[in-house]
DNA sequence: GCCAACGTTGGC
DNA sequence: GCCAACGTTGGC
């Protein structure tokens, strides 16, 4: 059974594009226990929509841009000297053809249960499986 | 740049 | 263990 995610990037510290060219790399940085604990629960092969916090319209607003895959599971992050949080590896799988942004997001009425609507502050999130499919159909890509 | 939401810290 | 102060995230 694949799982659903969405995870929060500021593209002027790691973009989708960054990602796309990277391939495989690791999540890390996350400082919340919360989303620490979405993050332990994936598996390898979920799908997580890659979204842009925070971005100016230079880097085209606040929108999801993109979908990667979990090709590794929780493991301590290396960046983070106190050893309480993890991370795991991101496989950029392809990008949106267009983008799904927040302000769209907001003013569809079977999207606003979504943590990314409710709780802004979570950086790492699940996704309810109608949810994936509508999102990736508005972002013009088979789910 | 502002501020609401909310997590964390530290005094008691 | 409570809660005020403070710091951070992220939308606007």
């Amino acid at each position: 059974m694949t799982a659903y995610w969405l995870a929060k990037s500021e593209p002027e510290t790691w973009s989708w594009d960054d990602h796309a060219k990277k391939g495989v790399e690791p999540w890390t940085g996350v400082r919340n226990h919360q989303a620490a604990n979405n993050m332990k629960a994936m598996k390898k092969g979920d799908r997580a929509f890659f979204y842009h916090s925070n971005a100016s319209s230079a880097h085209g607003g606040r929108a999801i841009v993109g979908i990667v895959e979990v090709t590794k599971t929780y493991y301590p992050d290396p960046t983070d000297k106190t050893g309480r949080f993890g991370a795991v590896d991101f496989r950029a799988v392809r990008a949106l053809k267009s983008p799904v942004a927040l302000t769209t997001i907001k003013s569809e009425p079977r999207l606003a249960h979504l943590a990314l609507v409710r709780q802004s502050r979570l950086s790492v999130m699940p996704i309810d499986e109608k949810s994936w499919a509508l999102i990736c159909k508005l972002g013009g890509v088979a789910p």
